[in-house]
RNA sequence: GUGAGUGUAGCUCAAUUGGUUAGAGCACUGGACUGUGGAUCCAGAGGUUGGGGGUUCGAAACCCCUCACUCACCCCA
């Protein structure tokens, strides 16, 4: 098949069939969002560079290998925004919405963008909606923020989650623990397998996912983060699982849960789903102490998820709404004329109308209606027009009137 | 960035393994039925077999290059 022109990879288009799911999905994470306190936040698709390699982290595989960056022609590095959480604490500080009243709960959603190698699940341009809450230290607001995403996915009806945390430390205690961790891997250097000896430089947590046997057997024996958390963290965690317990979540402890971005401190959580193949993560995020006061800003904590909308689209079933939808069908041009006329005053009723504008035959415009799955069809035809009067059919159980246009309403208003 | 798999009609797939004019179902258009839908039957339209090159008397099939998609690694939503 030629094609002048295709989408570029890893983006594609999202069509009228399925954006009834996208629609339902927003509007469910709105009201949801909106019961918890949080207020919907804009900020624009592109960025400095500089925002994500300081927020998101230079040393992050996102900021090292997947950000569409250019130069604008005023010579400025500018990034399509690889993920949200940068651009929020820049509007925070910028528009120094900290000493305003309000409480700082935010949500948005948006398309994101990242040079990845496209697969299942993972595209270039993909869509989150992303939650943040500043200025909340408690572990308390932790929980909630899991349970609400709990709340919405049981709303949006995603089945067959399994909620992950973990905490991976301030920058007090994972250095000691990475240090431990790159010790006791290095021991085993022997049965490690070429790419597990990568990640003991890069990233030793890493380790733990290998799906190599010897690596897992060998990974038993390393330490947990949990089990070297500072007296703060681990407070902080403990708090965070027994606010968890109260709310009667199902969750489970995953010691290796890192996360790619580098500013996360304590809290990190993840909601997998195994029916999404290799990249199993609905939604995930955590808790940054420190990103607020390394831009420049207040010292103010920040905790938010990010959720994947494609991925959440592909676990939904699209529900078929029967369309109360009216065809007009016509025959000839004066009855065009007075078709016209009708369905601008029928629309206004508030009722959606389709006229098409193609001169056919009776029969092949009701066979038009049927295949749209029209509720009625409104026929005007030179009879009609003389009399006065326009058939109107119930295309449920072909029941048919003549009326003008108070009888057409009526009988609209009729069940189906 | 690395690796594997797949590209045939709008969609799902055939083509006896290299053989003549690339087929079918669904969908589409028209007709049977002149102004009354769904069912049935008939007909029509729709293809540079992703693209380019090569091997061959002959290529959708084999080889090379390229592009796209899919899946996995890496990483993430």
């Amino acid at each position: 098949m030629k094609k002048a022109v295709s989408a570029i990879k890893g983006t594609k288009d999202i069509l009228p069939q399925e954006i009834r799911l996208w629609q339902r999905l927003e509007g469910e994470c709105k009201h949801v969002f909106e019961l918890y306190g949080y207020r919907e936040i804009r900020t624009p698709v592109f960025e400095a560079t500089e925002l994500f390699e300081k927020g998101t982290g230079i040393t992050s595989d996102v900021v090292i290998k997947e950000m569409y960056t250019f130069t604008d022609k005023g010579g400025r590095s500018l990034t399509l925004r690889p993920e949200y959480t940068p651009s929020v604490v820049r509007a925070i500080i910028e528009n120094r919405l900290y000493l305003q009243p309000e409480p700082l709960r935010f949500y948005f959603i948006g398309p994101m963008f990242r040079y990845d190698k496209p697969q299942k699940g993972r595209f270039r341009q993909f869509h989150q909606v992303d939650i943040e809450v500043f200025d909340e230290k408690e572990p308390a607001v932790d929980a909630e923020i899991v349970e609400m995403a709990d709340f919405l996915l049981k709303r949006l009806g995603v089945k067959d989650i399994k909620i992950l945390v973990n905490s991976v430390g301030c920058r007090k205690c994972r250095p000691s623990y990475l240090k431990v961790l790159r010790e006791k891997a290095s021991g085993a250097k022997d049965v490690l397998c070429p790419d597990c000896l990568r990640k003991l430089e890069s990233n030793p947590l890493r380790i733990f996912d290998c799906k190599i046997e010897a690596c897992r057997e060998a990974a038993r024996s390393f330490p947990k983060i949990t089990d070297f958390l500072c007296a703060e963290c681990g407070e902080h965690f403990s708090r965070f699982c027994g606010y968890l317990d109260a709310f009667g979540l199902t969750y489970t402890i995953e010691p290796k849960l890192v996360r790619g971005l580098d500013y996360y401190t304590k809290t990190t959580f993840e909601i997998v789903s195994r029916r999404l193949g290799a990249q199993d993560a609905v939604l995930g995020g955590g808790r940054y102490d420190d990103m607020m006061k390394e831009f420049g800003g207040p010292d103010i904590c920040g905790i938010g998820f990010a959720m994947g909308v494609e991925r959440i689209i592909s676990l939904l079933s699209a529900v078929e709404e029967p369309r109360k939808m009216l065809f007009a069908a016509f025959l000839g041009q004066a009855a065009l004329s007075k078709g016209m006329e009708l369905v601008r005053e029928l629309r206004r009723q508030g009722i959606e109308c389709l006229l098409e504008y193609k001169e056919r035959s009776l029969k092949n415009q009701l066979s038009r209606a049927n295949k749209l799955g029209a509720a009625w069809v409104l026929i005007i035809g030179e009879n009609e027009i003389k009399k006065g009067v326009y058939g109107i059919k119930r295309m449920s159980d072909g029941v048919q009137m003549e009326g003008d246009l108070k009888g057409i309403l009526a009988f609209i208003g009729q069940p189906l």
